[in-house]
DNA sequence: CTATATGGTCAAGCAGCTTGACCAGTGCGT
DNA sequence: ACGCACTGGTCAAGCTGCTTGACCATATAG
């Protein structure tokens, strides 16, 4: 493949990424999920199975431990997560999410969903999951980095 | 499609998309192109064919163009870039790539083939030419926005 | 029981964006 | 040909989200 064929590709890729993720967030403010940003779409997917301390956050997403703590406190004000003593460790706080949390991610689930749906009517469900499987193959895995 | 899967996809597309950004933004560093950041390389896309106005350059990067003003600023002086006269409209400025401009959209090419390549030894070429066509068909026209 | 490592916060600073105001040049309507 | 709204661009000020640096509280290894 050429250089110019693979650029083509990363092109593509980045736009869709950036597609989506401004669809996911104009779906989930239209849901009635004021002041999110697609960077808490991140923090969410983290907190949404157990909970996870800052620092764990911070390791996540890439970024120093205050910037996760800052973001988190950010949710906390707007009602998405809180802060509970850590059960095994009086130093940490795990950080979970409120109803509301879990409101936005559903929220954010259906947005992905919508814009997944519009993919399958252009491409055909066999394509899209065709593209789901070829994608979850060469995810990496590590921190979550902005696409730029 | 569940919702579920469909955030699946949506998470594993996001994830590709930032691992190639830092991909392609690492490749280009090391090949010698200092203080480029991701962003830059979306102007350097606008301005490669035939150069661009500023106003131009900020529609496409769905900035302002105060922010695409500075952008350029920030090119002109690490010397990627430089501000002519418009040929046809006293009020603008052309902004066109330099051969270091030039050299480091190569760059970027490079890394980005470098990082595709290794998305065919997990896939194999069919399947990565498969994925090229399909995300060529999804990606949305309108302005390049950050992913998150 | 000390010493070092780890989780977290406070404070200050910086980079990249925004809004608002403004000037220079364009080009349409009359 | 001329007035006037429009467009391209810059200057200045301010905000937001991140960083680095310093620090405290608790945990853990020797």
């Amino acid at each position: 493949m050429q250089n110019s064929e693979a650029m083509a590709l990363s092109a593509a890729l980045l736009a869709v990424a950036g597609g989506l993720t401004q669809r996911i967030n104009e779906g989930v403010l239209a849901r009635g999920f004021e002041g999110v940003r697609p960077a808490h779409g991140f923090a969410f997917a983290r907190l949404a199975p157990d909970g996870a301390t800052v620092t764990d956050l911070a390791a996540h997403l890439g970024v120093t431990k205050q910037a996760a703590s800052q973001l988190v406190d950010e949710l906390v004000r707007k009602g998405y997560a809180e802060r509970r003593p850590h059960p095994e460790d009086a130093r940490a706080r795990l950080v979970v999410l409120t109803e509301r949390g879990w409101g936005c991610t559903r929220a954010a689930e259906e947005a992905a969903a919508e814009a997944v749906r519009e993919w399958g009517d252009l491409l055909g469900e066999r394509e899209v999951r065709s593209l789901r499987r070829q994608l979850l193959r060469i995810a990496p895995d590590g921190p979550v980095r902005p696409a730029w």
